[in-house]
Parts: C-alpha cells; sequence; structure tokens
DNA sequence: CCTCCATTCGACCACCCTGGTCAACTTAAA
DNA sequence: TTTAAGTTGACCAGGGTGGTCGAATGGAGG
C-alpha cells in the first residue's frame, strides 16, 4: 500500500504498534478497528483509506513481522561460535534486546505462529517457512559437540537446555509483564542468565583435561 | 446455589465444562452465557435460574476450580520422598493425569492465576493464597539437600530444573493441544520424561560414593 | 485570489451479539 | 385437579462491528 508506506514515520510507527497490539492481544476475529483508530490517535476513515478492509490490514502486519524478525533478528545471529552454550548467550541476549525493541512485532508474531496461518496467501505462508529454516539452521550449525560429557545422551542435554531457556523466558517474561521497557534492568538479568548458562557448563560438559 | 447442586450429575458436568472452557478461552468479559447454554445444550433461561447472574457462575467456578485442584492434585502429593528429583517425578505424572481427567478446570484455572484476582470476594482469594502456600510446601518440605554436587550453587540446580519442568510442560501442551484425551499415548510422554529427570540425576547429583 | 485534489475526519449504516427477563409451557408430585 | 418446580426461547435495550461517505481542511499551482 503505497499510501501507507510513504506516510511520516511518527504515525506510521503508531500505527503499526496500535494495529500489532490489538491483533496480537484479541486475534484476528475479536481485534476491533475502533480501538485501533482510537489507540493510534486517527480519524477512522485513515485507516481504510490506508488498507482496503481489516484482512489486507492484517496481511500487511504478518509481512511486516517476518520481515523484522528476520532483518533485525536472524540475520544478526553469529553462527561462528562454536560453543552451544556460548552461542545461546549471545542468541538469547540479542534476541531480549531486539525484543524489547520491537514489543509489538514479537507479542503479535507469538501469537501468529501459535494461531492457524492456512488462511494466508502462499507468498506469507513461505516467507514463514524460510524463516523457520533460517532459525533452526542459525541454531545448531556448525555447533562442536565434542564439548559435551560422553556419559549421557548428548541429544537429551541438547533438548534440556532447549527446554530451560523456553522455561526461563516464560517467567522473565511473566515477571516483566506491566513494567515500562526503560524501567527494566536488562543488564541484572543477563548477568543473572549467565550465570545459570555457566552452571549448565559445568554440569553438562566433559571436565577439562588438565 | 443449592438449585445448581442437586442437579442430576450428567447436566451438571455439561453446563460445568462448558461455562470453564468459555471462560478460560474468552476471559470474563468477554465469555458470552449464550454460547455457554449452547455448548451446555439447556435453554438461555436454565442458567439464570441456577446462578444469578454471569458474575456469581464465575465465583461459582472458580471456587469449584480451586476445591478440585486442592482435592484431586494437592492433597495427593507424596512429601515422603526426600529426593527432590524422584519426587518431581511422582508430582508430575500426578499433575498430567489429574490434567487430562480434569481439562476444563486446569485451562480454567490457568487463566485464572494469569489474571486480575483482585475484585474477587474475600473467601475466594484466601481460599487461592491457601493453595499458593500448600503448593509451595508440597514441592519443597523435606528435600534431602545433601544428594546435590556441591561444586556448583544448589538454589540454581533447584531452579534449573524448574524452569526445565516449565518448558517441558509447555512443549507437551502444544504438541498434544487438539488430540483427543483418550487418543493419547500417556506412558510414552512419562517414560521419555523420567529418562530426562534421570539426565538430571547424573549430571545434578553428586556422584555415587564407592 | 481561485482551483484542484490528496488527505483527514467522525457521524452514520445495517447488522450482530450482549446479559438478563418473563410469559408460557411441561412435568411430576400430592 | 391443583400446585409448584423446572424449563424454554422470544424478546429487550444497549452497545459494538466493519465499512462508507459527505464534508472539511490544507497546500500546491496557476
Amino acid at each position: 500500500m503505497k499510501k501507507f508506506e510513504t506516510l511520516e514515520e511518527e504515525k506510521k510507527r503508531r500505527i503499526l504498534e496500535a494495529s500489532l497490539f490489538e491483533f496480537a492481544e484479541e486475534g484476528y476475529e475479536k481485534a476491533s478497528t475502533n480501538n485501533i483508530v482510537k489507540e493510534a490517535g486517527i480519524g477512522k476513515g485513515m485507516l481504510f483509506y490506508y488498507f482496503k478492509n481489516k484482512k489486507q490490514l492484517y496481511h500487511y502486519l504478518v509481512e511486516y513481522s517476518l520481515r523484522t524478525i528476520q532483518e533485525q533478528y536472524f540475520s544478526r545471529i553469529d553462527t561462528d561460535e562454536p560453543d552451544f552454550i556460548e552461542r545461546m548467550k549471545k542468541v538469547t541476549r540479542l534476541k531480549w534486546e531486539v525484543y524489547l525493541e520491537n514489543l509489538a512485532v514479537f507479542q503479535f508474531s507469538s501469537t501468529l505462529f501459535l494461531s492457524d496461518m492456512s488462511g494466508l496467501p502462499e507468498r506469507l505462508l513461505s516467507q514463514y517457512k524460510k524463516l523457520q529454516e533460517d532459525g533452526f539452521a542459525l541454531l545448531y550449525k556448525d555447533i562442536d559437540l565434542t564439548l559435551f560429557r560422553k556419559d549421557v545422551s548428548r541429544d537429551k542435554l541438547f533438548h534440556i537446555i532447549q527446554y530451560f531457556l523456553g522455561g526461563y523466558e516464560e517467567r522473565l517474561k511473566n515477571e516483566l509483564k506491566g513494567q515500562s521497557v526503560q524501567a527494566i534492568d536488562f543488564e541484572k538479568y543477563v548477568k543473572e542468565f549467565f550465570e545459570y548458562l555457566d552452571v549448565l557448563k559445568v554440569t553438562f560438559y566433559e571436565e577439562e583435561r588438565t
């Protein structure tokens, strides 16, 4: 939609943010265009001047979100780090940074990925598929497997770390819910998180050969 | 509500289940009494014959859920097991069993606990507080701390296990979403889960003294 | 100054759903 | 046959829905 793209940045930001949050919280059907225009501070008519209807707005948001995640997050992951746990440190730190700078996009996406996307246009579906593949590869490519201890299943150690990351992230989101982004002492949580991963290094990696 | 309590079991079950699911999925405000009566297969009038209004129905569901979790789950946790990981095995197995037998209650409760409960009557609030305290004690009371290895923070090992449990549970819920309860090969997941915990025993507990 | 057109607004539309009521009906017991 | 409890769904006023459109605004070009 050229009309929307050429808008001044600030207004664009307000409309995108309001729309992403509304769809994230309510889902497609129940999201209210009235709420969106109220939150974005524009007249009702403008939304349908920029986007021809609710569905087209939604598709625009999906594309925008997938692109943002690709550009801001995935494309910046450092796959030169062969130590799995060290890579997880870097990946997670980057993820949180990008998350806090793009709250609306991430919240919209996390509900999007859980929802039924089968109704989306082909172009968006393949864009999503590519994102999945990239994300998977970036996490596991060129990992040095010899670091792990050998008396238990390496796959299980791998997965335990994954589940731990998921659980920790969720607790973090719950704890920070409602706080303003600026008020969050980011480094404090990074430090604590790294300490946990260091414990996993001691317990999951082979002992240092002296 | 005496009217409702003395109903035949089957009808009671249908109404409870329909209500719990509706409130769980939509939240209090957006939950529709029309949907509930349709799903429960009763006339609109009956719901307001049993419960004087929407709010009273909701309060009844809260109390019912708290009571169910207390009776079916918490009161059956075995606190004689001093080995933390072994206790987690027992607790989790019991939790899953009860979860599958009371899907509606657990789904309602998990949204309830995340929501703002400050508007609830005092009686329900203190009932909830008691549940929290009990749950905490049952998980940590009389644990044998000497089993853990001593070269890393015991608290961190504790928490990592907690986060792992949370992450694993969430993945399981996602994987099983949409499947009918009967179709689930419960034991398969229990077995896999226990294997993970055994890995944690090897890595987090002190080596056997020979 | 006027003209023109892109931009902006919000009142308005027909439609749908809401929590709750109530007159009418059925059932079952006395 | 009488009485009361149980049950129904049409109905209500109120509010929200996605989307439209006539009118107002503002700035550029003549």
